[in-house]
DNA sequence: CTCCTATCCTGCGAGC
DNA sequence: TGCTCGCAGGATAGGA
């Protein structure tokens, strides 16, 4: 379940992988679409070209060339990983061959991935509505609260809303909230400021530690292997219905909030 | 404008 | 044991 933290060690991975700069061959497709139709023909364009640097925007992947960006997103169930022809595997739907023999492949069982082309980002629509990044300036609890302050909807919605912030998926919106000690439920406009420095600083501080959990492994994330590091298993309350605090002991309780499975600590948030 | 819901897709696990 | 069914998630379109 690919969320900021996964997307940022992709493109690490990825652009280490990329560091000599090897010229694109060829690209193979294995199907028409994904979430979305694939632009072969403009992604085409990049053979005989290379990618300068590979970075993340949001939950997006960025390959910068100097003709144009390949915008990768994974989705749900999407990985890049470097193949071989030996190394073939279901749901393998698009193949990257360069000269020197290095292979990237794009696996997406689910499909609800994106490739796409983009020749200028700003006009990118993909892009173009994205809110703040999270892990950089200038966003902090006095931000957050000016754009989201009179917002109607949960708390956990808000911070879920990528025209805000983005990279805020489903469980670190309950693993930030709990760590920040407020309910998924709040409303906005009931929330101190001192509550949204806190929330803001958790959100920075649950995504730099799964990024850095991930980030021990960053080269085997996108080899073969694939390792996904260890920060699920450090989930306070995301998927632990039923199970203890591990600060208070209170039963974890799971309710919807449009339509997303949220967990909190009854005791423990307010 | 704001908010919510349905939709896309496959794999997996719970429950019978 | 084998089957069905509901759920998981991000982005987006469209309705209220």
């Amino acid at each position: 379940m690919p969320e900021l933290p996964e997307v940022e060690i992709h493109a690490r991975g990825l652009d280490q992988i990329l560091i000599q700069k090897p010229v694109i061959q060829r690209f193979e497709f294995n199907r028409a679409d994904l979430r979305d139709p694939i632009p072969k023909a403009k992604l085409r364009q990049l053979v005989g070209h290379a990618f300068k640097r590979v970075y993340r925007r949001g939950k997006y992947l960025i390959f910068e060339s100097d003709i144009g960006f390949m915008i990768s997103h994974l989705g749900m169930t999407g990985s890049w990983r470097v193949s071989s022809i030996e190394d073939q595997r279901p749901h393998d739907h698009v193949h990257i061959f360069f000269e020197g023999g290095l292979q990237l492949t794009f696996r997406d069982p689910r499909r609800f991935g994106i490739l796409d082309w983009a020749t200028d980002l700003a006009k990118s629509k993909r892009l173009n509505k994205l809110g703040l990044e999270p892990l950089q300036d200038p966003f902090d609890g006095t931000v957050l609260k000016t754009l989201a302050g009179k917002r109607q909807s949960p708390i956990k919605s808000v911070i879920m809303d990528a025209g805000l912030v983005v990279g805020v998926g489903n469980i670190y919106a309950s693993e930030s909230l709990f760590r920040a000690g407020i309910r998924p439920t709040r409303k906005p406009a009931r929330m101190k400021q001192q509550e949204w420095d806190l929330l803001a600083s958790q959100i920075k501080e649950v995504l730099a530690e799964a990024i850095a959990a991930g980030g021990s492994s960053i080269s085997d994330y996108v080899s073969a292997s694939g390792g996904e590091g260890d920060f699920q298993n450090r989930f306070q309350v995301y998927d632990r219905e039923g199970a203890l605090c591990l600060r208070c002991s209170t039963p974890i309780r799971k309710i919807v909030i449009a339509g997303r499975s949220s967990f909190y600590c009854p005791a423990c948030q307010k």
